[in-house]
DNA sequence: GTTTAAGTTGAAAATCGTTTTCAATTGGAA
DNA sequence: TTCCAATTGAAAACGATTTTCAACTTAAAC
């Protein structure tokens, strides 16, 4: 999904939903949108005080939880105890391999694991609606293998 | 492992860190393994209150740290924002079913899925330490379509 | 353009689960 | 039994998140 499309994505929700566009919100849907994926609300906000020191957490937290809710974004919990999001990108789902070491985080994308999922899901009766799948190693540059 | 083995690798463990075996620590994990797996603190803590209602809240938190350390529990996060931990069974690693709907937790395991993951790793540089599969989703009660 | 009603903002306070502090207690080696 | 170190429970501290509230915008109605 192209920063365009995401930014008339978020404006359709506000009208949808009787909610105001606001400059805060547009700031910091572009800083979000600019920034590289993963990041915390802490990360965002300060990234965002740079440019912009009046703005306040409390305004990039409640922005994130809209995008979430518009589904431009999406949380994602990486066990280090803070929410991150993410662009989403509802094409394609993918999963993440995350460096212990250095905190690297890449996405990947496997349909034959994805396959397997639904079909073990199935043997036990179950229909799935999301998973998550996350792998905890050591990337190239810290594997001590290398 | 049995609930007498698991009792007897903490003691071993108790006395190979120099730290002692308590009433306390002797009844909270009767009742950890006594209670099914995935309880939170709170959880644990609650059911133990009724029989003991002096014990403290710390010491239950403490003491599943404890039991996590010496490898007869582990810690778990299904996105409730709590800790559940479940007795950790170290011959076979297993993920896990959640319905969204009634919350009920079923483990399974996959060989096919597992050796998909190193070799998807591989591709990418990295070793594998760990990893999380939870699917989530709607379990046979709770399913609409059965 | 002004007015108005409703939504939004930022600072501070509240909340939630978790973790630490500390004085009193207990375990167990000497 | 004595003694020191570990343990306990209550309460406080903690970090991330969420809510409160008075001041301020937004945008629709006049």
């Amino acid at each position: 999904m192209g920063n365009a499309d995401s930014k008339k994505k978020f404006k359709d929700f506000l009208l949808s939903q009787g909610l105001k566009s606001t400059n805060q919100r547009e700031l910091i849907l572009a800083e979000f949108l600019r920034a590289g994926s993963h990041l915390s609300t802490e990360e965002l906000y300060l990234r965002l005080r740079k440019q912009h020191p009046r703005i306040g957490y409390a305004t990039v937290h409640r922005s994130l939880k809209l995008f979430a809710q518009c589904g431009i974004a999406e949380q994602r919990h990486f066990g280090d105890g803070q929410a991150r999001y993410e662009a989403s990108d509802h094409d394609e789902h993918h999963d993440h391999l995350i460096c212990v070491s250095c905190g690297k985080i890449v996405e990947f994308e496997d349909p034959r694991i994805e396959a397997l999922q639904v079909e073990v899901a199935g043997e036990h009766g179950f229909s799935i609606e999301r998973h998550r799948l996350e792998l905890y190693g050591s990337c190239a540059d810290c594997s001590p293998t290398t």
